[in-house]
DNA sequence: ATCAAAGTTATCATATATGATAACCAAATA
DNA sequence: TATTTGGTTATCATATATGATAACTTTGAT
């Protein structure tokens, strides 16, 4: 698969668990430690994240899902 | 999961996928269009590595599972 | 229509991944 | 023993991710 293709399932899988949440950007981001700019550049796949990057955010959403 | 580790079980699940086709680092890393040395530091887990560069190592692994 | 909250985008400085080269080590083998 | 092959490590230049700020747009509610 096209790296801009992967890059923005990744997103909209994000997306998606943070809403079903109902959890803002700017509220998990904030959890991962950083703006909801970044939050929101991910999200559209405009940046090709590292593992730590994606690493912060899924066990920010797994906390979420515990409850 | 810390970073760390993750990084290091992603490079180990490399290394395995890897070893189970017979392909040496150097040439994989051919494949993926980079140098062994490259290939090394991932495999142990020594940077934090891209989903671009994931995507590429994922992709040539998976050509070699198809024969 | 106004307001606030959520999301987007552009831009910047800084940190670090990437790709490369070269030197090195270990193991196998001729 | 000398050579080859596979892997590791240090180091470098360059590209780009990250984290931040601010301005802007969209959306939803009152």
């Amino acid at each position: 698969m096209d790296d801009k293709i992967l890059l923005e399932k990744i997103g909209d899988r994000i997306k998606d668990l943070r809403s079903h949440k109902n959890i803002s950007q700017q509220n998990l981001a904030a959890k991962c430690n950083f703006e909801k700019s970044n939050m929101s550049r991910i999200e559209a796949g405009r940046t090709n994240c590292t593992i730590s990057t994606l690493n912060k955010i899924a066990r920010n959403l797994e906390e979420l899902f515990k409850f």
